[in-house]
DNA sequence: CTACTTTGTGGAAGCCCTTCCAACAAAAAA
DNA sequence: TTTTTTGTTGGAAGGGCTTCCACAAAGTAG
């Protein structure tokens, strides 16, 4: 029962060719078979030629992590990703992967779902001889990691997140909040709240940051217990839940509710929603919303939100990356996104004005400002 | 302007700490660095801690491509996913994803858009030395893939799919669809239609399948035009546009619009939702809908559904991964889990039994149906 | 017709591990 | 004490590739 596989095993190993296989067959030496799977110029027709029928015919495939040991990369990148099954971060993902796999580089995929595997997955990433890059989603890089990393002398580009350190790509958490807040009280609200996820979370905390900016600027009045800072820790408070559970503390407000709110992304919006229409509340009717991100659910919904161009994050990403390794020792590049406010029916502008064309079906996300590098 | 990067780089390369380094510095050999890195029991526990203080102070890493050439194994593992911005895909990935980092391996993600891409994907998983296994997600396999897919000698599971020949981890989607159709029965619909997403997807085809014996089995009359079969190719037809433009369609039937239907997955419920609201008919008191998957959002929408147990199902596909390759010979392994009716309110049936518990909020996934091994 | 390039080629060395075998030391058995 | 067993160790071989160096052949210039 033991012996059988193993012997099976051993067969299918003695089957692997190698360059040694097809240099013998074709007459070559091995440094010349090599020349001609690396397109190297110096070698004449013939030879290639000989070279490749004898290769197909043995069905010869290179051995990946013997080209990575004798080239000293690896062709692969991983991203490191806090609660992946979160909408943002596939969108950003999808754009990581797809532009990494037009460039004949693997994706190793790492998903975080408590701060403590950080370290861990950085650890086995940087491996030497691992990944010749990784890309860091959304969690904060306090100043020690950065040091740390640092030493990795591997590259290292942030997404959603920022250290001087590193290369970045953001959005304008502040100015996208600010635009939203402002987007409601130039509907004319007055009291206007906000939900915001857990603030350990830096776009969060900078969301906040623009929404009292912005009240603050238009002169409103501050109502005290209209911002509710989530404290749930799953998906920091990114999530349906955390939206839920934060409308539902706001709803004690009574008589004080807010007219207006802004919160800080769509699916915490969702959640939000359903605890309004819980109360038989009715959005735009009792209470206006603006949330962010802009993912695939928000128009069915017909969120009002701050656009996030996530697929073409997760791209630049890549680009980045790639251009990081070229030159390892330019100064880091940021790049920041303006989101864009796109209206829907959760802020009740459409009511004012019915001429803004309604529900958008299947509109291309475009580039909403373009990098400054 | 290009020396200097290269000096810097000829410096980070010269600076990596190899086996040989400690074995100097710690006056043992390199035979004895590999035992305690590799746990070997043979080595003395003086030896250990002194090679052990030497490594920390070096902060040696080992070599993992290194190690793959040495050991003939890659630690790695290969996941081919077609449209991973599916919710369903995202739910069974993260099982995957969780499953092979707690073995210590890495997950390699090739997203599918175009089912020209899965020769290349494959292909590319498949260079000798690249990955110990392939997870291929719920695309069809043809006989002739499947021949040249054996000879790859690398173990595939399929998950979401079947093919005789390799191990596979599915949902009965033909008893679904027909549990799921015998719970509109039973609640006294007579003229129940069906919306499926693309019948080139094996689930959307049994599903249809599933619901045809249910209605035949209990002698409804089949009414003609009320299934509606989708055409959209993105995504299989299992996305939100898909579901909201085959309800536009089936709204056509004007007053013989059926009075309950179900629907292949919870992203085409939610947009034929979409498209009821629209013509200003409620669910469930104008049209009671059950369908498949209870993704995240089912819960959100109050949808009746057929719940799979995603999560566990890409656990699963690990842990089958990790079996069989311990024992290549073995016959293939068929696991099916029996999906499970959730009732919520999208049926109607909340409104006839109100006694039955209401909104869900966070409940557990439980395993439905133990593997059959 | 020589001297000097250029082009094409073979294969050793090196990338960094694991594993196996031989050698030795120490402990146990005779 | 001698022999056998057991435990520990060093390092060669090997995994499959790239790259560099040496060299041969062919071309170019003087």
């Amino acid at each position: 029962m033991e012996a059988l596989p193993t012997k099976k095993q051993n067969w299918s190993i003695q089957v692997a060719i190698t360059i040694y296989d097809i240099a013998r067959e074709a007459k070559v030496g091995i440094g010349t078979v090599s020349r001609v799977f690396n397109g190297h110029p110096n070698v004449t027709k013939e030879t290639r030629e000989k070279v490749l029928v004898v290769a197909k015919r043995l069905n010869y495939q290179p051995h990946v992590y013997a080209q990575g040991l004798a080239r000293q990369r690896t062709n692969t990148f991983a991203a490191i990703i806090p609660f992946f099954t979160n909408y943002f971060f596939i969108e950003v993902l999808q754009g990581v992967q797809e532009k990494i796999s037009s460039i004949g580089f693997d994706l190793i995929l790492h998903g975080i779902n408590h701060p403590d595997e950080i370290d861990e997955s950085l650890r086995r990433s940087s491996r030497r001889g691992r990944v010749d890059g990784i890309i860091f989603f959304s969690m904060r890089v306090p100043d020690s990691f950065a040091k740390k990393w640092k030493d990795l002398e591997i590259p290292i580009v942030l997404v959603d997140t920022f250290h001087e350190a590193f290369d970045s790509i953001t959005v304008e958490n502040f100015q996208g909040a600010q635009i939203a807040t402002e987007h409601l009280i130039s509907l004319g609200h007055k009291n206007i709240g906000m939900i915001t996820a857990n603030i350990k979370s830096d776009p969060a905390r900078i969301r906040l940051e623009g929404f009292r900016a912005a009240i603050q600027k238009h002169g409103l009045t501050p109502h005290p217990g209209n911002i509710i800072v989530s404290d749930v820790t799953k998906l920091d408070g990114f999530s349906r839940d955390a939206g839920y559970l934060a409308m539902k503390e706001m709803l004690k407000l009574g008589s004080n509710l807010p007219s207006a709110i802004f919160i800080s992304s769509d699916v915490q919006a969702i959640g939000a929603i359903s605890a309004l229409r819980e109360k038989g509340l009715r959005v735009p009717d009792d209470m206006a919303i603006v949330s962010f991100d802009d993912i695939e659910l928000a128009q069915h919904f017909g969120l009002t939100t701050m656009r996030q161009p996530m697929f073409r994050m997760g791209e630049l990403a890549v680009d980045q990356m790639v251009k990081r390794k070229q030159n390892p020792a330019a100064l880091p590049v940021q790049m920041r996104f303006m989101p864009e406010l796109v209206v829907r029916q959760s802020c009740g502008a459409k009511k004012l004005s019915p001429n803004i064309e309604d529900y958008v079906h299947h509109k291309d996300i475009n580039e909403l400002a373009s990098p400054q590098d």
